[in-house]
DNA sequence: TTAGGGTTAG
């Protein structure tokens, strides 16, 4: 920075002289100079020094200017100043061009573009990329194949940077196949090119085209791995995008992860529940100093609470620097405190944030509502959801009101669910039956599950959980005949119950267990373990609940079959394996059912062991008998 | 100048 100074100084000084004859060419440099490094103050007094001599800026100082203000900030100045240029060049509009799309104004670039087009000006390869841009941001393919058409006539298309900002717009805008057929004819393509396509067909779940460009690139760069990480992400691989990041880290110097590569794999870590893994991905942030970066901090929010450790998820939240919390990490720490079921931290992270004068968004009363219902905060809950529209101006969505059918149906007020879903502005989807037939289940309400049932079996029919709840429901009080008939539409539309499976990570290595499975070398120790365990805890004041098993078996069986349930599994697992003392952490990708949460109050207090369960909704704390649930979920 | 991006209910 020093040399700049001293750069800048020589510069200025025959500026400052009195009475300066030199033409506004002279400023052009110092402008340069000062461009991306937020010193609008200065040029602001070197702009002022122009205009009190008389001297007007031309279209290339102007150029210069314009860059100067958008890059500290002031778009306003850019604008104001671009205005007042009277014989614009090209450079001048792709200055504006440039502030425009990085303040994300996409119609005004495109309008800068129409204006330049129609002053008989050329665009040229530095105008495209960001008018491309533009049209991925208003998400027009067609505009953005006018674009090529045009790019095309001057002869541009085939220019690196246009190219690759062309493959980026067909990829982003939905054509996969168009940006790999530019792709294919481009004769020259560089390590970018190779990166937008990868991208595209990770984005369109085609992993296995992704994978094999990858492979066939002749350069790779940070971006690459980057892309190839979130793309395995982003298509659920999480364990891909782990080992791609090992990998990545043992290139060598050659590649040097970001701030970008860390955030995409830190949903990796989330996904599996991979707690020690995303640890040490955090020191090593740390290491490289990214841990200061507030979306770095943000992903390691969401990555530790997904991990089921609130409490470095908060630490994380805390050390993000005032400031710099953006509405993203709020959202993230108020959805962090709901899946765990602490529906008040939730309301009081909400409060803070409005106090911070951060104006929230959908997502912000998605966290705040499924932390009431989780916590069977009511009203509080109710209340939110009233005045989200007329004193926060979010309107309320279909997810809203499915959170509030919720909010009620898990507290039992049924009928005022049922009311609610009549009133909507909205057509009622899955989700919003699909919350009143879970409601339904818990409070055993078989005449509206009936109902819930029968629209969610047209709405989407092949999702084979409805028919299981509705049949579950059935047999719980009996009727067999009706729990048959919907088997066999299970199994003549060939559904099969989805696999109820957990795992646990012990030692960084992650076990998975299905419902029943024998296969794991310790199985024989396990069902040992799980077989005594029901008189142990018997003794304890358990009775199994043995409402929740399917089928239409003996009552001794069906026990059995209890204790074979992939949550019980995997707490036996790490049961064997683990000091005493060790917090158990097991993730299931259903929920959890009663049975085993009842089964695992009664462990957690013979074993003296914190056990927490992360289901497919939320996160169970079980410590000395009893749950951070307080058995309403 | 281009490519990779964290939060979303049941």
């Amino acid at each position: 920075m020093s040399s700049q100074n001293q750069t800048l100084r020589t510069l200025l000084q025959p500026l400052m002289q009195d009475p300066p004859h030199l033409s506004s060419y002279a400023y052009a440099p110092i402008f340069q100079l000062l461009t991306g490094h937020n010193f609008s103050k200065l040029g602001q007094q070197i702009h002022a020094h122009m205009a009190l001599r008389g001297i007007e800026p031309n279209s290339f100082v102007g150029a210069k200017m314009v860059a100067m203000y958008a890059s500290s900030g002031d778009l306003d100045s850019a604008i104001v100043l671009f205005d007042r240029i009277i014989n614009p060049s090209s450079l001048l509009f792709n200055s504006i061009i440039r502030a425009y799309t990085r303040y994300g104004f996409a119609e005004k670039t495109i309008g800068s573009y129409i204006r330049m087009h129609r002053l008989g000006l050329r665009a040229d390869n530095f105008t495209f990329p960001f008018v491309l841009k533009s049209c991925v941001h208003l998400s027009s393919r067609w505009m953005g194949k006018c674009v090529h058409g045009q790019s095309l006539r001057i002869g541009l298309e085939f220019d690196l940077y246009v190219g690759t900002s062309m493959i980026d717009m067909y990829v982003k805008c939905g054509d996969i196949s168009d940006a790999h057929k530019l792709f294919d004819i481009m004769p020259a393509r560089d390590v970018s090119s190779w990166n937008a396509l990868i991208a595209g067909y990770m984005k369109d779940g085609e992993v296995n085209v992704a994978v094999d460009l990858f492979e066939r690139m002749p350069n790779r760069n940070i971006v690459s791995w980057t892309a190839m990480i979130s793309g395995y992400t982003q298509n659920g691989l999480a364990e891909q995008a782990l080992d791609l990041f090992d990998e990545m880290l043992q290139e060598g110097s050659e590649v040097k992860p970001n701030w970008v590569t860390v955030m995409s794999v830190l949903p990796a870590c989330a996904h599996s529940a991979a707690l020690e893994r995303g640890r040490s991905i955090h020191n090593f942030a740390s290491r490289i100093g990214l841990n200061s970066n507030s979306s770095v901090q943000t992903a390691l929010v969401a990555m530790y609470a997904k991990c089921g450790s609130l409490v470095d998820a908060h630490h994380c939240f805390e050390r993000i620097h005032h400031n710099e919390k953006s509405l993203i990490a709020w959202n993230t720490m108020i959805t962090a405190y709901a899946s765990h079921g602490c529906g008040m931290e939730s309301v009081l992270t909400f409060e803070d944030m409005i106090r911070a004068g951060i104006q929230p968004d959908g997502i912000t009363f998605l966290g705040l509502l499924s932390g009431c219902s989780h916590s069977g905060l009511v009203d509080v809950g109710l209340k939110y959801f009233h005045c989200m529209s007329v004193v926060y101006s979010v309107e309320p969505r279909v997810e809203h009101y499915a959170c509030v059918v919720d909010l009620l149906g898990r507290a039992g007020r049924l009928v005022e669910a049922m009311e609610l879903i009549d009133q909507m502005p909205m057509q009622a989807g899955p989700s919003i039956w699909g919350a009143l037939l879970a409601a339904c289940r818990n409070h055993r309400n078989l005449e509206f599950a009936e109902m819930a049932a029968k629209k969610l079996f047209v709405l989407e029919p092949d999702n084979s959980g409805n028919y299981v709840l509705l049949s579950n429901m059935y047999a719980e009080v009996g009727m067999w005949e009706e729990v048959n008939n919907l088997r066999a539409i299970l199994k003549s539309q060939g559904m099969k119950k989805s696999p109820g499976g957990s795992w646990i990570e012990v030692n960084g290595k992650a076990h998975l267990f299905l419902g029943g499975d024998t296969s794991h070398p310790q199985a024989k120790e396990i069902y040992m373990l799980l077989e005594a365990l029901p008189e142990k805890i018997k003794a304890a004041g358990y009775i199994p609940d043995t409402s929740f098993v399917l089928h239409d078996v003996s009552e001794e069986e069906k026990e059995y079959n209890l204790t074979t349930h992939s949550e019980k599994l995997a707490i036996a697992f790490g049961l064997l394996n683990t000091s005493p003392g060790v917090v158990l952490r097991v993730t299931k990708n259903l929920r959890i059912c009663v049975d085993c949460h009842t089964a695992t109050k009664f462990i957690s207090k013979i074993y003296g062991r914190e056990i927490i369960v992360r289901d497919v909704n939320r996160f169970h704390h079980f410590k000395d008998g009893s749950c951070s649930c307080r058995d309403y979920w």
